[in-house]
DNA sequence: TTGAAAGCGCTAACAT
DNA sequence: ATGTTAGCGCTTTCAA
């Protein structure tokens, strides 16, 4: 790998025109000198170190995420995201941490990060304790976080970028309510998250404030460890199992993501029950392949380009800028239509088509 | 951020003392000193800067990862199985770089990775121009490639990863042969690709060593630029409509990977065909979802976590050891049987089909 | 057993 | 308009 000492002594110039050259500031330099340069670089195939760069900076253009996983679609739709502003608006790139919702490995991560002279990152986490994050933010890593829940008494030192997920649990129900159903229930895993617990929170709500007609029911697998996130249909298969074992079964249901909608559906089949007709489904994330699978699942949909978006921009703000006071952006989700609801026991569809075994 | 003159200070020795302990060179070090750096480096919260570290030993603990879009299941699993054994077992980050199967952005992606200290690169590919990738090796960076075929006449310089596309391809031909079909069809982008086209011709071969009774074709979506990795299920789902009107109507079909076969079920479901009934389909990839859709997909698998490994391990070792001669690892694939592949069901009917709204 | 010092590739203040 | 030079935080000879 050639170095700036190369290229200099190639166009018979000092290190500093080079560097200069390198960031632009070329408004006083002589056009030949320039070229001769720009000359060097060119044979030489040069390209500048940032890590060089950096121990002077004290900055590397790689932004870090934090994910639960990416083999969760609707993360990877937001990892995917990230990565695209990144790079396209600051040249930027992005390092990729699988956290598996362990704190300890989150911690460790983190700890990395700044040990690889990142100085902000983006973490994609509900746990609620946040010791490790304040940690982070106490060694100088900026930090922009998704999800995660605001604490009142405590204010925060760090970016918070919400999905509204009461009103993504309230948009479900609602949704249900308005097409009759009067029984209904929320899966979900059984460790708890923020995210979690607002969403179930929208949803009860929602069904409190319909009247007293109306029954719910929040129904917890738990899968001690077994289910990651590339678990998460599996869960909803086994929960499709308990539902249709119960006495009362709630006609309409709603996931806590797509994934396990998209399990939960398999599961009911399986017991030869069919939806929408026996029960409705509703989603939530709005993966791509929801729209594919049988029925094309009703979910509610969080503004994935638009987040990233700010968070990205909010990390290298946070980068530039450290001292800007902390901010939080909520994000209202959509109600995506498509065919897993119907009023209950009537076909919103032909059910020929469906043909469960 | 605490540097390593700090610790030295703070545990009054010079700092090649703390580098030593850092790189676990103690054995002849006083005990008492060695604890008084520990002690500082504990109250401090030290942890080391890699980078400036790395401008000494020219290593930096980051693999690249180039993949053409992690929103694609199958991608996003091996992305995920490789990050976890670069961390698990070296103690490596991986920096994921999503290309878009372009190969100017892969281009630029590799010489940035250079510029970042990065040593090593997988890159998931099939691209058959190979040009950036012999000038990314040019300066130094070690590759191992995936997908990617190998060319005989032009040795390579890099390792190479690949899953047995021809083997997979004509697994799932015999299959369906064996299942009693003789209409056959193959259904993927438009796009030339090795594996594309490998998969393809071991597809072919099965059935033309079949016999004479048999009938293969190729189904090529021309998508333009509208289907990314995001959307091959939209362009199975295409393709579907296409086959739908086909006079001779193939009762078999592959598709060339999990995401492309789900919509193709989704795409024949819309045309009032069934899956297996009217038109088996298999997969390839095996990706988690392809389970619970309906019917869940039979599909060929790839086993990931050794690929993964595979990669991992070749990576570091080239890192190592760069004049390691270049290696190639095949990875047979596997059937996995569900319930989207039957003996063919009825006769053809010429009727249109009819659609459910 | 410990320390001094050079240098990795670059930036930026300062000098010319 | 261009060059000289002092570091950035660390590793690693070499010397003490």
């Amino acid at each position: 790998m050639a170095t700036i000492q190369d290229v200099a002594r190639l166009a018979n110039v000092s290190v500093s025109s080079v560097s200069n050259v390198l960031n632009g500031r070329t408004e006083r330099m002589r056009k030949d000198t320039f070229a001769r340069i720009e000359e060097a670089i060119d044979k030489l195939g040069y390209r500048p170190s940032q890590i060089a760069r950096h121990l002077k900076t004290g900055n590397i253009p790689i932004l870090g995420l934090l994910v639960p996983s990416t083999s969760n679609p609707s993360f990877a739709q937001l990892a995917v995201a990230v990565e695209e502003v990144a790079q396209r608006r600051h040249n930027y790139r992005v390092l990729v941490c699988n956290t598996y919702r362990d704190q300890r490995m989150e911690a460790k991560m983190l700890e990395d990060l700044s040990g690889l002279g990142i100085r902000a990152a983006i973490v994609i986490s509900s746990l609620s304790d946040e010791r490790h994050i304040e940690a982070a933010i106490d060694k100088g890593l900026a930090v922009v976080s998704y999800d995660l829940g605001i604490n009142l008494s405590n204010p925060s030192r760090h970016d918070h970028v919400l999905p509204d997920n009461r009103m993504a649990g309230r948009l479900a129900a609602d949704h249900l309510i308005a097409h009759g159903h009067r029984h209904l229930a929320f899966v979900r895993p059984k460790g708890e998250t923020i995210s979690r617990r607002e969403k179930v929170e929208g949803f009860l709500a929602a069904i409190g404030e319909a009247g007293d007609q109306y029954s719910a029911q929040v129904i917890e697998i738990d899968g001690g460890s077994r289910f990651g996130d590339n678990e998460l249909a599996k869960l909803g298969f086994e929960a499709a199992q308990n539902v249709a074992r119960l006495g009362q079964r709630p006609t309409g249901v709603v996931a806590v993501n797509d994934m396990t909608a998209i399990g939960f559906m398999a599961g009911l089949r399986h017991c030869g029950l069919s939806v929408p007709e026996d029960v409705s489904v509703v989603g939530m994330d709005d993966v791509s392949v929801s729209e594919y699978v049988w029925p094309p699942l009703t979910t509610v949909a969080t503004p994935v380009s638009e987040v990233a978006e700010t968070m990205v921009e909010q990390a290298i703000l946070r980068i530039r800028e450290p001292d800007t006071p902390p901010r939080e952006f909520s994000f209202p989700p959509r109600l995506v239509e498509r065919q897993s609801v119907s009023r209950p026991g009537k076909p919103f569809i032909s059910s020929a088509a469906s043909r469960p075994t």
